[in-house]
RNA sequence: GGGGACGUGGCUCAGGGGGAGAGCGCUUGACUCACAUUCAAGAGGUCGGAGGUUCAAAUCCUCUCGUCCCCACCA
């Protein structure tokens, strides 16, 4: 399985697509293979048919891999149920356009041959997603997948329905309903998006019955006065106190309606009366309820204006208001129109302004649903990540209203309610032979189908098999976490935890994970019409799956939005290469020879090598520490943190310092031995950590991760089912790290004080190091390591090297004095200056230390470790101190 | 009218009670035997403003200014 060999540049289109066919093949991917295991599962959040994954599916979907296959890594049986949703009002809408271009109306087509076009739809982007999923590398259990619309989905449809119904949980009536005249369709509550607009109020005279006057009402839609049937003040409204009772002539109509006094008015907007026309305002329409008045339908399905508004009849909603405005003007009616502003309800799916209707539709009780699903967050049984999304979930479930679920559509899935000659109304899971009333056979089934968001919120379950007892269903519900985004969590997150809690009686899952949205570069929401959406595949086919995941994982906090850009990307793909470059440089030095296969095995932190040196523990323990870290954040759903450890911990520590440290023990020369000694140690040590990065890297970049792990010498088969890193306790060293860093500390001292005097890195320079006691020590076990990485030749290790005159000095930690000795180039004056400054700067942190520590009530109050951490900076200061003085005082 | 988020180096953003971080950009130097998609060194911020709590505030609280989002049937 290994190979020697790896390409010079990582090539994710030849290793991805190979990669993911290796996983299927191996169906890793597949649940219930570890009975014996604990669960860890994820339904998907269905993508919707209509079209491609944008990048907010790819955000959500990568996250919902790094928890997966972290997991998976853990031991876990994990199931991810992939599945798609039919989208009802969406898919048909698209499809309806799509057929336009042809020049085909779904009209004319009729139901049976349009829902037979949209399966045909289905099918063609079911294939696209399923393609872009894979090309993420989502590891989901293929051989679950579920679509909304299927046999099983639906019979669970049914089944909620008829159930619901028979507990008088769903009804059906006429009510005031949001109706879209585009769709042709009602509308749920939610479905209706409010902008603002500009718009005007126009104040219109309606003049009393008895001719003594007028009285004013203000509207913004003067077109529906032709639905008049009262007008209303407030009864406290000293104004129109003498009025209330008596009658106005309905302009234009010439119809006698009524003035009643109702609390709803506020008297203080507009003349303080207001017009009231129940069949097409709610607020209208409760007043007319309070008051018996009469009700009349003036705009029709088609927003155009009904029979009853006599001689406006046929005309568009807009175009009977300017109609009407002009009439009313030319009766004098029209007593001024003033510019406004206002909310006004827009179709979520075509932007359509709706209009509210009274309609028969069918509801769904939601006060029963809702209470139980509202305990359970209280109770913990579910939470939110992060925690302030609860408050939107109680905002909207503590204020909740009843489900309009009927929809005049005909893609989705069908009412179960039949309707005889006789008047009977069946409901049932099944259609029924014969009426139960009459015993006609005459049934029609409602036309109608459900709102979209009534199977997705049986999703949890539907997809596990429910209503049947499946073994899945028993082992794998409730599902451990719940990824999506915030903007569906009224649509979406809400309502599945009402339809599991109350037909499972248990919570669909514990945890929601609520993301941000994924905006453009200027922090706007991607969108078709804007046309600023960026496609994740052409992301993918430029620079790899995992770069695109790594991309969008980092550039990620919990709940909160980000914005994709360019840059980041290639910050992306820069780390893909750098985690490609550093395993080959392990995978090259593993080698015998160019062809050989690597044969050494990891160093085995069970039974550590006794001459492990201090950069090997150095990096074994900063291996270990970053193993804890991220899983801790991993454990926390902190994702994006979690990715950037892994980052640094792979660039930072070891790129730039463990790689380096390494190549003195890998190339130097000597007794051979001791060579083959330091070359087999090493290398266990280099593989150990490569291995241990490539699994912590492993969730958030499946591919390169594998590819890589394909070339390193190990007994598990494929990185996607190897176990998670452990940080064991004995790879813990804490005193050796500290020694690196000093080592560390002067390496790079002696780098500033080379580029000080523009000395190019390669040309050798002499180093003096004075340091201290143990340090000394240290340093000079670590010289070769100094010496390599910044040039010092020759390099000084003494507790009491002689001091060179001409020459830059340094002073770090642990009282280490660093010299650069260089008689005849360095401007004493300006080295004398910068060393001026150094201690002004170090005195002035001194300062700062000091009023603390002589602070009593820090002294008292603040902890035991926090003052030692105090003191020890002192201390640090005051020797840099001391020393610096004295280097300046030589200095002159 | 409610609710919430954000305001941190030039840009985009992490972080979050004990002397501030990253990526990109910028300056300087290097084609050093894994990588120029790189390496090394550096400049750059009183963490929006005011007050409070605390031994200690960028971090918690209150107010304020500014940006944005969600919910809501004032015509």
């Amino acid at each position: 399985m290994a190979k020697a060999t790896m390409a010079p540049a990582y090539d994710p289109a030849a290793v991805e697509q190979r990669c993911y066919q290796y996983w299927l093949q191996g169906g890793y991917f597949r649940a219930g293979c570890k009975v014996d295991q604990e669960t860890f599962t994820i339904v998907i959040p269905p993508p919707n048919v209509t079209g491609s994954l944008h990048m907010g599916h790819a955000l959500n979907n990568t996250i919902q891999d790094v928890l997966i296959r972290w997991r998976r890594m853990q031991g876990y049986d994990t199931l991810w149920v992939p599945g798609m949703d039919h989208a009802g009002i969406a898919t048909q809408n698209v499809v309806e356009k799509h057929l336009a271009e042809e020049g085909i109306s779904s009209r004319d087509l009729g139901r049976e041959a349009f829902v037979e076009r949209v399966w045909e739809w289905k099918k063609t982007y079911h294939a696209r997603i399923t393609e872009q999923l894979q090309r993420l590398g989502v590891s989901v259990d293929w051989s679950r997948e579920r679509f909304t619309l299927d046999e099983g989905c639906s019979r669970a449809v049914r089944k909620v329905f008829v159930d619901l119904y028979r507990r008088a949980l769903i009804y059906r009536g006429d009510y005031m309903i949001n109706w879209c005249p585009r769709c042709h369709t009602a509308l749920s509550d939610i479905e209706v998006e409010h902008e603002d607009e500009s718009s005007t109020l126009t104040h219109i005279r309606y003049p009393l019955t008895d001719g003594s006057g007028f009285i004013i009402v203000a509207t913004t839609r003067p077109e529906s006065m032709l639905g008049d049937t009262g007008v209303a003040v407030h009864p406290g409204d000293a104004r129109y106190r003498d009025l209330v009772g008596r009658t106005v002539i309905l302009p234009l109509m010439n119809r006698e309606i009524p003035i009643v006094a109702d609390e709803y008015v506020d008297p203080a907007f507009g003349s303080g009366a207001v017009k009231v026309t129940p069949a097409h305002d709610p607020n209208d329409l409760a007043i007319a309820e309070r008051h018996n008045l009469e009700l009349i339908t003036i705009i029709g399905e088609d927003a155009r204006m009904t029979k009853a508004a006599g001689a406006y009849a046929g005309l568009d909603r807009y175009a009977c208001r300017e109609k009407v405005v002009e009439d009313l003007q030319a009766l004098g009616l029209v007593e001024k129109i003033e510019d406004y502003s206002h909310a006004l309800g827009h179709c979520q799916r075509c932007r359509t302004v709706v209009e509210p209707l009274i309609s028969r539709q069918w509801f769904v009780k939601m006060k029963p649903l809702a209470e139980p699903a509202l305990a359970a967050v209280h109770k913990g049984d579910i939470s939110f990540v992060p925690s302030r999304f609860t408050r939107v979930y109680y905002n909207w479930v503590e204020n909740i209203r009843d489900w309009c679920i009927s929809r005049q559509l005909w893609w989705g899935h069908r009412i179960p309610a039949w309707y005889c000659s006789c008047g009977e109304v069946i409901v049932d899971y099944a259609e029924p032979a014969a009426c139960p009333g009459c015993g006609g056979t005459a049934l029609e089934q409602d036309p109608d189908v459900l709102d979209t968001w009534f199977s997705s919120a049986l999703w949890p379950f539907s997809t596990l098999g429910w209503p049947e007892e499946t073994p899945d269903l028993k082992r794998y519900y409730p599902t451990n976490v719940l990824v999506t985004a915030y903007d569906i969590i009224y649509f979406w997150v809400a309502r599945m935890m009402f339809m599991g809690i109350d037909f499972m009686g248990e919570v669909p899952f514990h945890t929601v994970y609520i993301t941000g949205l994924v905006r453009d570069a200027q922090g706007r929401k991607m969108s078709k019409s804007l046309g600023n959406g960026i496609d994740p595949l052409e992301v993918i086919a430029g620079y790899g799956a995992d770069t695109l995941r790594f991309t969008l994982i980092t550039g990620q906090a919990p709940g909160n939005d980000q914005r994709f850009r360019q840059e980041n990307v290639e910050a992306g793909r820069n780390f893909s290469n750098k985690i490609w470059n550093a395993s080959r440089f392990v995978l090259m030095n593993l080698a015998a020879g160019e062809e050989a296969a690597p044969d050494f095995a990891p160093l085995n932190p069970d039974h550590l090598p006794s001459d492990l040196t201090r950069p090997d523990r150095w990096i074994l323990h900063r291996c270990a520490e970053t193993t804890a870290a991220v899983t801790g954040l991993l454990e926390a759903y902190e994702l994006g943190e979690a990715a950037r450890l892994i980052y640094e911990f792979l660039w930072s520590d070891f790129c730039d310092w463990y790689v380096e440290f390494s190549k003195y023990y890998l190339y130097r020369e000597g007794e051979a031995a001791a060579i083959e000694l330091d070359r087999r140690r090493t290398r266990g040590v280099l593989v150990y950590v490569l291995d241990t990065v490539m699994r912590l890297l492993h969730p958030f970049m499946p591919f390169i991760s594998e590819e890589i792990w394909r070339h390193l010498p190990h007994r598990e088969s494929a990185l996607v089912a190897a176990a998670w890193p452990a940080a064991p306790a004995h790879l813990s060293f804490p005193a050796e790290a500290k020694e690196m860093a000093l080592v560390q500390e002067v390496i790079r001292a002696v780098r500033n004080l080379r580029s000080q005097v523009q000395l190019p890195p390669g040309k050798a320079a002499p180093v003096i190091l004075r340091a201290p006691g143990q340090a000394s020590a240290w340093l000079a076990q670590e010289r070769h390591q100094i010496a390599k990485l910044c040039f010092a030749e020759p390099l000084t290790v003494e507790r009491a090297a002689t001091k060179p005159q001409q020459a830059l000095t340094a002073i770090v930690s642990e009282g280490v004095e660093v010299y650069l000795p260089l008689a005849g180039v360095i401007d004493l004056e300006a080295e004398t200056a910068r060393l001026q400054k150094e201690l002004a700067q170090l005195e002035k942190e001194l300062r700062q230390t000091e009023v603390k520590l002589n602070s009593p009530g820090f002294l008292a109050k603040a902890p035991a470790a926090v003052v030692a951490k105090e003191e020890t900076r002192r201390e640090e200061y005051r020797a840099r101190q001391g020393k610096l003085r004295e280097r300046l005082r030589e200095l002159g």
